[in-house]
DNA sequence: GCTAAAA
């Protein structure tokens, strides 16, 4: 049983090279050759963990083992003698609406876009990936390595899913085991099912009290899963729903801007997974008709964005101020392309003794996609854009109509080059934050069938929406953040195809030059000349590159262990408390990571961040 | 300063 990171790595390494996929469990250079053999076995804590993922046998319904659970007992809500929640689960699954519109007794017949389940893996081989933290639980390579119940597997079927993809390989067992998690993997990778999948599995086969009755007007839900625009939370939404399909599980959704009379009656008719927008659901908690209570998980998708400046209060105020339970009682994950280590930081607020896993193609930001650069003055950019729609067109594709996402930084920007396409001959549609909810939501419906081919957007559309056939993503205006340029290219390229991203530049964004070309050569995308003249020249501009620059990310808690006596980038003081010192204090990377309760005392803060800009 | 998120 591994009982440090090093052997959870040779653990994963045999089930890999068992698997046939040796390459999977890459370890990166500046992790090989550490010697976990100085570390005590640290068992006290996490208990015999990690080991012990079911090997398939049980039943639906049937008791799961008790993996990794003991580090968890003190928190209580676990209480035996329960009824199962879904003890009547057949109830109403008449009336469920068959979210795959195929067999089965459908009453909902539109055609489900079947192109996203042709997940092309082979474009997921030779992935590196990097897990850290105490008693890592080891990687499967199928869904049936791992239990998740006959009804889950029903539907992992039904979605045509044949096999877990990287992310889902780690983070599936490391979350049935109990675990909290921050993970970062690239765009497109499936991590909505990642964190779906346990969720799911744990509400069903979990002793939790019964729904509440109808009468009883606050809704108690056992999962929240937050996420930072309307359109993400409706899309995270439809997925959860054909998961938890006909497994008795209630998914329910709730966001601004749509009338809230319809969300409470859904809430009403009961709700197990709640998936939302921040500012719906405080007004939901104001009003006394949710309560987080009950919550056994929570989920942050785009967990970066939601702690970034104009969330944070916003998330800190629903997770720790409500009554939602504590980290360690709950479960709680974090998930994104892309994780600074400032945000980073912040998160560890939220998590107990959480596993990092960062799972991707070397640069982060997948090559799958085609990155170009062309130099444009802001008073070309439209005859630009102009030629390149032109272009495609000429190429004109068969079948499917490809297509084209601008992104912009502005409203009003988007507004009127909207119309500017629109009176040239382009049809194009918008959507942004000043727009509707109506128009928003029938402005997507437009662009993904194909009827309006042209979507200009803000940032708003930047994460997590799953849009096929998207084959080019403009960025029209370049953002000012590095992060956003990944997650906006990232629209393209999904589930394994590939695609083009093109990039207007000049002067206005010198301050992405450095980080951009860094990005690309990570990406084994050409830089163009004139991109890193104006890198070397530029001071200081952007961000500086993610730590070691192979991995969307790196658990900052390594890079505290690893600073140089630690007083090189955070104050001495703060590298020690809480998450920062390894056990030994020696610097070794295995366990130790511990104890996260406490501990804090909020002595990061101020300085942290100068380091870097 | 921009974007997003409750009316």
């Amino acid at each position: 049983m591994p009982t440090s990171w090093a052997d959870s790595v040779a653990a994963a390494d045999n089930a890999a090279a068992s698997g046939g996929n040796n390459r999977s469990a890459y370890v990166p250079p500046h992790l090989r050759n550490r010697q976990p053999s100085s570390e005590p076995p640290v068992l006290a804590q996490g208990g015999p963990s990690s080991g012990n993922v079911p090997s398939g046998g049980n039943r639906w319904g049937a008791p799961r083992n008790d993996y990794g659970r003991s580090g968890y007992s003190s928190g209580g809500g676990r209480g035996g003698g329960w009824n199962n929640r879904n003890g009547g689960w057949d109830r109403g699954s008449g009336r469920e609406v068959n979210p795959f519109g195929d067999d089965e007794g459908a009453t909902d017949v539109e055609p489900v876009e079947q192109e996203n389940a042709g997940i092309n893996f082979d474009a997921y081989e030779d992935i590196p990936v990097e897990t850290s933290g105490e008693n890592v639980p080891p990687p499967v390579n199928t869904f049936a390595d791992i239990d998740l119940g006959d009804a889950l597997n029903k539907n992992i079927r039904r979605c045509k899913y044949v096999k877990p993809t990287p992310v889902q390989r780690y983070a599936i067992p490391i979350s049935l085991a109990n675990r909290d998690l921050m993970a970062c993997a690239q765009t497109g990778s499936g991590k909505t099912a990642a964190f779906c999948f346990p969720i799911i599995s744990g509400i069903m086969t979990g002793q939790f009290p019964p729904r509440a009755p109808h009468m009883l007007r606050t809704a108690c839900p056992l999962a929240l899963i937050l996420s930072p625009t309307r359109e993400l939370s409706i899309q995270i939404h439809e997925e959860a729903r054909k998961f938890a399909y006909q497994t008795g599980v209630k998914v329910v959704v709730a966001y601004g801007g749509a009338p809230i009379n319809q969300q409470l009656r859904e809430l009403e008719r009961g709700v197990d997974i709640l998936v939302a927008t921040p500012g719906r659901l405080v007004d939901l908690l104001e009003r006394a008709r949710v309560s987080l209570q009950m919550i056994k998980y929570l989920a942050l998708d785009e967990a970066d964005r939601m702690l970034d400046m104009g969330f944070e209060p916003q998330i800190r105020n629903i997770v720790q101020q409500m009554d939602m339970p504590p980290p360690g009682v709950r479960q709680t994950m974090l998930f994104s392309a892309t994780f600074p280590k400032e945000i980073q930081r912040l998160a560890s607020d939220f998590l107990a003794n959480y596993v990092f896993l960062a799972v991707g193609r070397v640069g982060s930001s997948t090559d799958l996609i085609v990155q170009r650069v062309e130099y444009v003055q802001e008073t070309d950019k439209r005859s630009h854009l102009m030629d390149l729609l032109h272009a495609q067109r000429a190429n004109g594709t068969h079948g499917k109509q490809a297509l084209t996402l601008v992104f912009v930084e502005t409203k009003k920007g988007a507004d009127s080059l909207e119309y500017w396409l629109c009176s040239n001959g382009f049809p194009a549609t918008t959507i942004h934050g000043d727009r509707s909810q109506q128009e928003r939501e029938q402005a997507l419906r437009s662009f993904k069938s194909g009827h309006t081919p042209i979507l200009v957007a803000t940032d708003v559309a930047a994460r997590g929406l799953d849009i096929p056939h998207v084959a080019h993503v403009v960025n029209f205006d370049l953002p000012n953040d590095i992060d956003d340029y990944v997650h906006r290219i990232g629209r393209t390229g999904r589930a394994g195809k590939s695609g083009l991203a093109t990039a207007f530049f000049n002067e206005n964004n010198s301050s992405m030059a450095r980080s951009l070309s860094e990005l690309m050569q990570e990406a084994n995308q050409e830089v163009p000349a004139w991109l890193a003249r104006f890198a070397a020249r530029a001071s200081f501009g952007g961000k500086n590159r993610r730590g070691g620059g192979r991995f969307g990310g790196r658990d900052f808690r390594r890079d505290n262990s690893y600073s140089r006596g630690g007083s090189d980038y955070y104050g001495a003081g703060n590298m020690s408390s809480g998450y920062g010192a390894p056990s030994g204090g020696n610097g070794a990377p295995s366990g130790g990571y511990g104890a996260p309760s406490g501990g804090y005392g909020g002595s990061y803060g101020s300085g942290v961040t100068s380091a870097w800009d």
